[in-house]
DNA sequence: TGTACATCAGTGAACGCGCGTTCACTGATGTAC
DNA sequence: TGTACATCAGTGAACGCGCGTTCACTGATGTAC
């Protein structure tokens, strides 16, 4: 591989980093292409190089991102007892860090929406990405209760975790924002530990 | 009021309905206003005599599926036992139907998103609404338990109940639609009676 | 090693399309006398 | 009651702007001999 490959190559990773925050930031119609190119350092006319379409590019940018998240969420939880680490991953994600740092964190808030309206072309991959999540989550939940397997349990958390974070980000400013957050972590141990 | 004034509260009426219509499916920039008015069977030059702006239409919008959501989730509810109430509420709106009608049901799944991202302008707006869906819910359910108040299970459970709805609908197709929207009523159900 | 040519990542401008908004116009309804 | 004029809800086309995509070009790097 010579210096021009690797420049090339260097560029390609520059511009999904650029999607993942703008993704994270303004959803998938708010991350423009040119805006995207702006913040990898390059102009518009040089995508296409690179990536075959934007629509591409979103899918790299949500596989990255998520997978971004579990490493995240469930970083380093082998230091905490087992019976505590839902409760960690609850607080991790439903943090008033996580609803401010919108270029870091969660995807979901920014495309779950867009997906199950006007850009199905997506849904592929947000269903990969977050059947890995439901999988990787239950390793860390308490074994099955009546009627509820840690399936459920892993799926009813992520989506009262992310429906959580989206309505908190939605609300910032009112205080009902921070309220939406504690109330789901909460609420999310009284599931977990019942 | 005369037959002309009667004749244009029928049509704000009309471009109201149809807004609210494609606000569900299609959420916010997916509402446009060339099409809303189709749907009311007028064209697009007549708008503006009945709204401001698209940005006003939105609000409208919002509020009236607001409005009707609620309507529907508590109906009938003084006919069922009170513990079983919570419940009832669950199954309504995790339900396959709710699910896959999107011109009548929830208005947040098609909204939340974009308000989080690139529509904070209808922050206000929503954040009465779901003050007003919370206030209500908690009269229906169970009386406080330790550490978490009725006003947080009432939050918690709408958090759980749109983000449930919302992955649901962005899975559309997939196995693990139906599985979230059964996941979510168990859990929201644990939560409420443990 | 040096020279002439080829390649190709990135530039900058343009293209086509869709969308919110504006506006001159029309024809049905309402008003004045 | 009838006639002439005024009003105004709704039409249809245009405007301006933003966006994804395309493309001729440039200049730095790589290759052949």
């Amino acid at each position: 591989m010579n210096a021009k490959d690797e420049q090339k190559e260097r560029s390609h990773e520059t511009i999904l980093e650029s999607a993942s925050r703008l993704l994270r930031e303004k959803g998938i119609s708010g991350a423009r292409v040119a805006d995207v190119m702006k913040g990898a350092g390059m102009t518009v006319g040089g995508f296409y190089a690179h990536f075959g379409s934007k629509d591409e590019l979103i899918d790299g940018a949500l596989r990255q991102t998520a997978e971004r998240m579990r490493e995240r969420l469930f970083a380093r939880l082998d230091e905490k007892p087992a019976s505590v680490r839902a409760e960690v991953i609850l607080k991790r994600y439903l943090s008033v860090a996580h609803r401010d740092e919108t270029l870091r964190g969660c995807p979901l808030p920014a495309v779950v929406g867009e997906i199950g309206t006007t850009a199905a072309e997506h849904r592929p991959v947000l269903a990969e990405e977050i059947g890995t999540l439901a999988t990787r989550l239950e390793e860390h939940l308490p074994t099955p209760r009546e009627g509820v397997s840690p399936r459920y349990l892993a799926l009813a958390l992520i989506a009262l975790m992310y429906g959580g974070l989206s309505m908190a980000r939605a609300l910032r400013g009112t205080e009902m924002s921070e309220e939406v957050l504690r109330a789901c972590r909460a609420v999310g141990k009284l599931a977990v530990t019942a």
